[in-house]
DNA sequence: AGTCCACAGGAAGGGCAGGCGA
DNA sequence: TCGCCTGCCCTTCCTGTGGACT
């Protein structure tokens, strides 16, 4: 494309008629008005939360549910609302907000609570004090504040599994000298096995009050998708039937609505890009084929050396009907460590590298006894083989092999 | 009934990097 | 800055096993 192509393509792109008309309602950061089908959910969360506002600490509360179950959504929801009202009503309440998952925040005791003390608007060093002092800086502030404060710990288990359950454990402890100030714990999980790792003591009162999120069921997944539909997307833009369809992809995995709400966005993509009017049944099933397949190449780029030639090594074993057996992709491994310069890793430790690529549904292997000829895992590639090619070429250059 | 293949997969421990308090 | 601790990757050694073959 020269550069007056490239113009006139800039040009044609700035006229050219979307679909969308906001795009960002179909986004994960995005909080609608109204939540959909969470009413029952809401309600407990407002009636475990609501004696903050006449003064008194809430209970603690722990919240799960699998992901995309609106369990983040809800608790912001509820925090913009509480919030509101407790300005309105002049009351000295704080709810600080803050996702485990973020590495900058919770990957030591240190700099949650730093973050926590920053949130109160006092000014903690990022790193050099020792963590004691951190939480005196924190526990005075929150008494000199006298404040209700409700802390909400998204992804919780992240902060567990990093550090311990100990920081759980300090504020949760911290409320017996609070003189009039006080400090309670939100905290959203998807893995309720998580509550197993905690110490009885932090179990206990952890969990005060618990609350599930169940998965969308389809006809719920089709309510939220509509009416985020009908304001991301022009009127008319969604062909019949693709609703329905987006809502049974999604409710299969599990009722996850952001999964549901990617498929639909990355669908109208889709239609945009070929100019059609009308996001169809076919530009859904082009965003499942999309997603999936950005899914694989994100795993085969991401993964370790090691991991990558265990892969390459099962793309290249010689197959006998679509199969191959730990074995046959041994030996291939071991010849191609050599070429890449790698030293070749038992094969106990290989055997636990192609189960791993089993769980991410790279592959399939399934134990297979041969009698006499011996147990082993049929392997067989579950790279769609539109892909193939470019995983292999991915691979190749990852490991500084010759194109094949 | 017993053998034996070709691994699966558990247990324990080595070695290393990265983060911690002192 | 140093030793210490922890988690992770990996090895070693091991026991287990489904079913064809004898």
């Amino acid at each position: 494309m020269g550069d007056r192509n490239l113009s006139d393509f800039f040009q044609s792109y700035i006229k050219k008629q979307s679909i969308f008309i906001n795009k960002k309602v179909l986004q994960d950061q995005h909080t609608p008005s109204e939540i959909l089908h969470r009413k029952e959910q809401l309600g407990q969360i407002a009636s475990v939360l609501a004696p903050c506002l006449r003064g008194e600490k809430p209970s603690n509360l722990f919240i799960y549910g699998k992901t995309g179950t609106g369990k983040t959504l809800a608790m912001k929801y509820a925090q913009g609302e509480l919030e509101s009202v407790a300005k309105d009503n002049n009351l000295p309440l704080q709810i600080i907000y803050t996702n485990c998952k973020m590495k900058k925040i919770a990957a030591t005791e240190y700099r949650l609570i730093a973050e926590l003390g920053r949130a109160l608007g006092v000014d903690i060093p990022p790193t050099g004090l020792p963590t004691d002092e951190v939480y005196n800086i924190f526990f005075n502030r929150v008494v000199q504040a006298k404040a209700l404060i409700l802390v909400i710990l998204d992804e919780i288990d992240v902060l567990v599994a990093k550090n311990s359950d100990e920081v759980l454990y300090n504020l949760t402890r911290m409320n017996a000298d609070l003189q009039g100030a006080s400090l309670s714990i939100i905290g959203i999980s998807n893995d309720l096995r998580f509550t197993e790792l905690l110490d009885p003591r932090v179990r206990s009162s952890l969990s005060e009050e618990e609350l599930v999120f169940p998965p969308y069921n389809a006809v719920q997944l089709q309510d939220i998708l509509r009416k985020r539909s009908t304001e991301a997307f022009k009127t008319n833009a969604i062909g019949p039937g693709v609703i329905e369809k987006c809502a049974a992809y999604a409710a299969r995995e599990h009722g996850d609505a952001r999964r549901a709400l990617e498929l639909l966005r990355v669908a109208g993509e889709i239609a945009d890009r070929a100019e059609s009017e009308q996001v169809g049944i076919e530009h859904l099933d082009l965003a499942e084929d999309k997603i999936e397949h950005d899914r694989m190449l994100e795993v085969v780029q991401t993964h370790p050396k090691q991991h990558q030639v265990v892969l390459l090594s099962m793309l290249r074993s010689p197959t006998h009907q679509g199969v191959v057996q730990t074995g046959t992709v041994y030996d291939t491994y071991r010849e191609l460590c050599a070429p890449v310069g790698l030293r070749p890793l038992t094969q106990r430790r290989v055997s636990d590298i192609i189960g791993e690529f089993d769980m991410l549904g790279i592959i399939n292997a399934k134990v297979h006894s041969f009698g006499r000829y011996g147990r082993t895992r049929n392997i067989s590639v579950q790279i769609p083989s539109s892909l193939l090619p470019t995983v292999n070429a991915i691979l190749q250059d990852a490991l500084h092999l010759p194109r094949i």
